[in-house]
DNA sequence: GGCGCGCTACTACAGTTGTAGTTTGTCGCG
DNA sequence: CGCGACAAACTACAACTGTAGTAGCGCGCC
C-alpha cells in the first residue's frame, strides 16, 4: 500500500502540500509555489525533496531537460490522519476538538449544520 | 497576559498536559505520571521542565524539602489554539477538518448533535 | 551533628531540521 | 561543437530535541 508510517517535519509537510496540489512538479516549481514571505532558497527545497525521496514520500517520474519531476508517493489523507490523530490524543477526542472549534469561533453552528447535512447525504448515497 | 507565543515541542507538550492535569507538581510527580511504556528517565523530565521554565511555560511555586513545585504559566487553551490553527492552515479550514473526522469515523453524527446542543445551550447561557 | 538520599544544576551528546553554499554534470542554443 | 545556464549531488553547519549521566548541596532522620 502507498501510505506507510512516515513521519514528516513541518516544512516537509508544507512541501508535500504543494506537491499534492500540483500533482507533479520539479524542484524549481515547488520552490516557486511556496507561498511565504521568506521563501527558502532553491537548494533548500532541493534538500527537502531529497529527504522526502529517501523517506519514500515522493518519487521521481520523468526527466525534462536536466530537471527531474517528482510526484507524491503517499496520500494527503494518510498524512492528515496522522496529524489529526496526534491532536485528538492530546485534546482527548474529537468531540472536545469540535467543541473547541466552536468555542473559539472557528466553526459556526451553521458550519456544523452544513457538515451534518453533507454527511447525511453521503450516508444515504452509500446505502 | 499569561499566554504568549511560545512554541512547544512534542514532548514538552506532553509534559504540559500532565501538569495541566495535576495543577501543580514536582519533577518526580510529573515523571511518574507520564503514561508510556518507555518512561523517560527522571533527569530527562527534569531537563524538559527546565526548558519549559526558560520558555516561560511553567513557573516554580514553592519548595517542599529540597524539591520544587511547578505550575503552568500558560493556559492549555492557548496551546491548543496554536496547534489547531496549524492543522487548520494545512487542511484548509475547520469545516474540512470536521468533515474529515466524520469521514474517518472519528466523529459520529450523534457526536455532532451533542456538540451542537452544548453550543446552543452555552449561547443561550451567555445571552 | 553527621550521614545518606534525593533533588538541583551542570554537562554531554547524537540525531533531526532548516538553511544554504560549492562542485560537477549536462542540455540546448548558436 | 563549444559554451553558458541551470540542475543534481554533495557538503556544511548551527539550532533544536530527546535523552541521560554526574557532581555537589542540603534536608531530614537517627
Amino acid at each position: 500500500m502507498a501510505s506507510e508510517r512516515i513521519a514528516l517535519t513541518k516544512f516537509e509537510t508544507e512541501v508535500m502540500s504543494v506537491l499534492w496540489r500540483l500533482g507533479e512538479a520539479t524542484v524549481r516549481e515547488l520552490q516557486e509555489s511556496i507561498d511565504r514571505t521568506d521563501r527558502p532558497a532553491y537548494t533548500t527545497v532541493q534538500t527537502i525533496v531529497q529527504r522526502l525521496e529517501q523517506k519514500g514520500a515522493v518519487r521521481r517520474t520523468r526527466k525534462s531537460g536536466s530537471a527531474f519531476f517528482f510526484e507524491p508517493a503517499i496520500t494527503r489523507k494518510s498524512v492528515y490522519r496522522r496529524l489529526v490523530e496526534e491532536l485528538l490524543d492530546l485534546v482527548g477526542g474529537s468531540q472536545p476538538l469540535v467543541a473547541h472549534l466552536v468555542e473559539t469561533g472557528k466553526l459556526s453552528l451553521d458550519d456544523l449544520k452544513a457538515v451534518e447535512n453533507t454527511a447525511k447525504a453521503a450516508k444515504r448515497g452509500r446505502k
